[in-house]
DNA sequence: GTTCTGCGTTGTATCCTTAT
DNA sequence: ATAAGGATACAACGCAGAAC
């Protein structure tokens, strides 16, 4: 990849939550974990394989965890302090169950860059579980297949949410590849990656209070508060937002929101209706609005609707036109 | 690519019936 | 009397298709 990385570490700052991608390099990278020689490097080894394994064409080895950047286009954003030390904690419980995955660095010979995994990387780093992990070096990926590595990685232990999934989406496209590549890859409808690139157009202080409330907030939520911030600005947006996840408001009140706020006449009294539901067909009234779905046997057929014809004159108004008056056989 | 609309599915509140 | 379980209605959600 010749391409220089996107930057895009300014859409994903935050005291509460830690960045996953911003530095390629990594001058900050802590020394050496100073760690008690006696506690064994990987404690579980049953658990795992031997460092130096070649397993089914597969290189396993043990890499020091000061050896592991960062992805530049990591999968995944939102990594809360809890979210770490959680996995610090499972890791001095239960041990290394499977390898993380790495590629090398091609900037930097004897480094590596994470694929997948990267919570336990500084989960050791920042509790001083173990020095080094066991890892699955993976010398064909490049870079964006590793990003995709990890991502497809995560969508099936459930890992991502919404807005991992868009950064993840944005910085894809920054290095080059379309949005209609990535729906396809990502099983999205176009509809959606419209949705997730939402997030992309949302202002800063938007985003710290979705990073705070990650799960609360999902690409249809982006979306309409892209739409607000679009036509009604910052601050209407921002006060929606906190006031949708402090009051955990539902997404259809958060719809309704930004419609009433874009459209301020526009909002209509909620009218009561029923419905009735059949074996072979539901009825519905809402207000003044009247909807049948129904099936009718073959021999009730003429008499249903000579009988539902003869009710719709009491309220049908004929079409304006003397072209749309002309009589029309319509399905019911 | 964006936006609107509608559909199928799922979740939840409420009412009714039955068992204890 | 009341708890438990079932049925029903409706809201909420996620998404696809169509229109723009």
């Amino acid at each position: 990849m010749s391409k220089p990385l996107p930057k895009l570490s300014g859409l994903i700052k935050s005291g509460a939550v830690v960045p996953a991608t911003p530095m390629y390099g990594l001058p900050d990278i802590p020394g050496p974990v100073a760690r008690d020689e006696t506690t064994p490097l990987i404690e579980t080894q049953d658990k795992v394989a031997p460092p130096e394994t070649s397993n089914g064409g597969r290189k396993l080895t043990t890499v020091n965890v000061n050896l592991i950047d960062p992805n530049p286009l990591a999968p995944r954003e939102v990594y809360t302090p809890e979210m770490i030390r959680d996995r610090a904690e499972d890791l001095r419980v239960q041990g290394q169950h499977d390898p993380i995955h790495v590629i090398p660095n091609p900037s930097a010979a004897g480094r590596f860059i994470i694929c997948d995994g990267w919570t336990r990387v500084q989960a050791c780093r920042e509790h001083k579980v173990f020095d080094t992990l066991l890892a699955e070096i993976h010398t064909d990926l490049s870079m964006q297949e590793s990003a995709w590595f990890g991502y497809e990685q995560n969508e099936g232990r459930s890992q991502h949410c919404d807005l991992d999934r868009a950064m993840f989406y944005e910085k894809l496209i920054a290095a080059g590849e379309t949005a209609a590549e990535i729906a396809r890859r990502a099983k999205l409808s176009k509809t959606m990656m419209s949705f997730y690139r939402a997030y992309g157009k949302l202002p800063e202080d938007v985003l710290e209070i979705i990073r705070l409330h990650p799960g609360k907030f999902g690409a249809t939520e982006a979306y309409q508060l892209a739409k607000l911030y679009d036509k009604a600005g910052i601050r209407k947006t921002v006060s929606l937002a906190n006031k949708y996840a402090s009051e955990d408001q539902t997404q259809r009140w958060l719809t309704n929101q930004v419609q009433a706020l874009l459209n301020p006449n526009a909002q209509k009294a909620k009218t009561a209706g029923k419905t009735i539901r059949y074996a072979n067909g539901v009825y519905k009234q809402r207000g003044d609005s009247f909807e049948l779905v129904i099936t009718v046997s073959a021999e009730q057929r003429e008499a249903f609707a000579q009988g539902l014809e003869e009710l719709l004159e009491i309220a049908a108004i004929a079409p304006a036109t003397a072209e749309d008056a002309d009589e029309k056989h319509v399905e019911l």
